[in-house]
DNA sequence: CACAAGAACTGGTCGGACCAGATTGTAATG
DNA sequence: CATTACAATCTGGTCCGACCAGTTCTTGTG
């Protein structure tokens, strides 16, 4: 039994694609722009060619670089061609403070996403789907005593995407996994602003309307509170 | 000028990730299961352990496996904690035909992206943005004579993917840009069905209102046409 | 000057050696 | 007999160096 599970330390290769996510990001080179070569980088920051590789193979998947096979690799358009996990590495590396235009969409899409997913489970509900729920917000209430930020966050993403999973409708569930990464950044910030009570308040709530089928109520208690937000936000 | 960009042969990493995927897709495993250890599948396809680890990386990416450090890979519950990638993944697999669950959250998702964009467009729109639009448009009918399904499809998603870049908001992009793949399956379906005559027909009125600076009748515009495909869809 | 051969790149693949954490089996200890 | 301590042996994780096959640039030949 140890009291840390894990350590495991940065490796040669979690650096690389630090370091060059950060340098693109920071502007050092411009879209377009041809990176040295895969053995060049390897000889200079004295590590493998695999691992400068690998590495390029990940900031890809992240949409900042554009591998051209046998030909170089170079800075991608990543705001024009990027993807989510372009918007996960600036988070990543931004920390909690997304702008607040990056906010503004994401909410937009949870309210779809989510809204929809309400607006099934309650004409689907079935009475253990309720009872699950509250098992659920209590758990988090227990938790929200030894107030862990990013571990309370996880389970409130957790429990809006079980609304997902009870809905029937999988689909969804899947892209509000897509947004896990942002949307914890989105909780932390959620909960120091409104605090823990407010937000457990919340929950109970919807699986009120859930439990009386109230469909539209759901949806719109969603929709104000996401509004409150923003505007609170604005200022 | 190459007629044949690249015609790379299958490398023994996606062989290795393809038979893997469709292996778990197919239900080969439960979700939980223990998958043999990377030795033992190198040893017994006769491939490199360095591939198959590459490989395991690759479909955890996909949400298809979990892989505990230094104790084993396990079969994910993808259908709960899945995310984007998995979707690609399915839609790679079973090529255009996805379920019609599948399609209404796809349809779902862009209304609420694409909607939003066009919105803001339409308040914000320049002269040049509408002059690029019809650029656009232009360029695809020339293409249509060919007809090759998969590069028309592709125009169409760059299309609609063009609204969002013009809109400013640049977050949508990257959202947009997140559901390529699938978009691409259901481009194609959408052009058998209705024919690229129509579609691009679609195009210019949506540049008009655009120009109009019709916000709500752009909305309109969309969420109409993705209702009437789903109902046709229907049948 | 045109153009093709080839040298010198590029990224892509691969196997095997080594590392360290996790697990399991076993033997010593109370 | 239960418990603990420890070591053998699993696991995935990392890394290197060699090799492969396209691409691009240089160079020599007509």
């Amino acid at each position: 039994m140890n009291q840390e599970p894990k350590r495991p330390g940065p490796t040669k290769k979690e650096d690389f694609v630090r370091r060059m996510s950060r340098a693109i990001l920071a502007g050092k080179w411009n879209p377009g722009d041809r990176l040295p070569s895969e053995r060049e980088l390897a000889a200079e920051l004295g590590i493998g060619k695999t691992v400068v590789h690998s590495g390029f193979e990940q900031l890809a998947a992240m949409g900042l670089v554009e591998i051209k096979p046998k030909s170089g690799i170079f800075v991608a358009d990543y705001m024009r061609n990027g993807n989510i996990e372009t918007l996960n590495a600036i988070a990543r590396l931004k920390g909690d403070e997304l702008g607040r235009e990056v906010i503004v969409a994401i909410l937009d899409l949870r309210l779809a996403i989510e809204g929809t997913a309400l607006r099934a489970l309650c004409q689907g509900r079935r009475p253990e789907d309720v009872a699950h729920l509250r098992a659920l917000t209590s758990a988090i209430r227990a938790l929200a005593r030894r107030s862990d930020e990013k571990e309370l966050a996880e389970h409130f993403f957790r429990w809006h995407r079980e609304i997902c999973i009870l809905s029937g409708k999988s689909i969804l569930t899947l892209f509000m996994n897509t947004m896990h990464e942002v949307s914890i950044a989105f909780w932390v910030n959620y909960l120091r602003m409104y605090g823990p009570a407010f937000a457990i308040d919340r929950l109970e709530r919807f699986t009120e309307l859930i439990e009386a089928r109230d469909g539209e109520g759901a949806y719109n208690l969603l929709a104000t509170g996401i509004a409150d937000y923003l505007a609170r936000l604005g200022k």
